[in-house]
DNA sequence: GATGGATTTGACCAAGTGGTCAATTCACGT
DNA sequence: ACGTGAATTGACCACTTGGTCAAATCCATC
């Protein structure tokens, strides 16, 4: 992630990037497996293809690792978040919300999944961008939605539980796609089932909050 | 858990159950927060406050420790689900049903963090409950639905999908709750803050099911 | 083709892991 | 008091863990 331009040699970053880039992968797959805890850099390194020794060459520790994984989700997020914010009408911009979060749990349940476990076991890593980032931005969205309360263009609500919903119901397609898979007889759903499902989860939200 | 009756020595079977409960409990704990793999029989032990080898005595293995655990989960889940089915009426069936859930997540957040954990993970140890017991459940459940819907008593929906919704959220609050307490200002939710987001969710789903 | 930093990796280590076991203590019926 | 099985526990074991290190190899440059 993030790289800020090529500072003192951009040499042999190619074949560096490539690897770093396996890592990375596999380190997200792992993590998203077996949890901070319960993942080992032994089994990192064996999916990546690589000697541990050469894992730590890239990333000095597992706790480097992980931090580099969940930067990049916190960023994943805040891009499906800024949906939001893209349309004045409340139907809309939920809407596109709704969609962009389902989008993203489909495309990248392991992130979902990394994130789940992160809270479970207590946030240790994330807990200062929930209270700062993640804080401000609901803060600042809570305030929007009392202005669509007020002009009566949705019903009375807590936005924040609003938002609770939102993020409980899209991940949930990441986070619980095996017990998904389980009750649809055993195969993950299709491209046709999950776009009837994020349609429904628009649909009842949308509905749930419009005045009557 | 279900003990069937004391068939050779109910005798000092007082001291046992007291710490075997103990024991129990702590297991809950390190469960939900380290994940099955992350857990430590070590840790287990040293939160109920006896020696390992004592643990290893009432429990021979960590896996049985964790199926004793899990089971018990799933009878809780399966007697909030029996909340559904005590109404004929599709408001008061749902409403119930969701309050339910969410108590049951507020009475026990350990619980449902163990089920995410054992999700997240893959659901070794659950998968053949997920693939029988709840499948039936929720395939009888969705013949309910689909008879409200052809009565018009609500709206036309994928019933699975609407079961999602409703276990995402109200898990959502067991399983996030750190998250929900640091966006909460570092406090946990008081119970006021908790009925009311009840209320909403209820309040929100029913009105996003319900015809026109 | 020699130099030197970047990269690779097998061998290694201290700390922890789940689990065992034999020696001990306990608590009750006789 | 004593015998007996239940319960307790310190010591121990084989294995895994995250991380280190020095020796080897690579490769762009001169």
């Amino acid at each position: 992630m993030t790289d800020t331009a090529p500072p003192p040699r951009p040499a042999r970053s190619a074949g560096r990037e490539l690897k770093e880039k396996g890592l990375f992968e596999a380190a997200r797959a792992v993590f998203a497996e077996e949890g901070f805890k319960g993942a080992t850099t032994a089994e990192i390194a064996r999916r990546a293809g690589v000697p541990k020794a050469n894992l730590h060459y890239y990333f000095p520790t597992k706790e480097a690792l992980y931090r580099a994984v969940t930067e990049e989700i916190l960023s994943d997020w805040l891009a499906a978040a800024s949906s939001f914010d893209e349309k004045d009408d409340p139907k809309e911009a939920i809407t596109a919300y709704i969609g962009a979060k389902m989008d993203l749990a489909r495309a990248d349940p392991l992130g979902s999944r990394i994130w789940a476990s992160e809270i479970l076991r207590g946030a240790p890593v994330i807990k200062d961008f929930l209270e700062t980032t993640l804080a401000e931005w609901i803060a600042s969205r809570e305030a929007i939605m009392r202005r669509w309360i007020e002009t009566g263009k949705i019903r009375p609500l807590e936005p924040r539980y609003f938002f609770y919903m939102i993020w409980a119901t899209t991940q949930h397609y990441a986070d619980f796609e095996d017990q998904i898979r389980a009750l649809n007889g055993g195969a993950p759903l299709s491209d046709e089932q999950f776009q009837k499902a994020k349609a429904q989860v628009v649909d009842t939200i949308l509905h749930g909050i419009t005045p009557l």
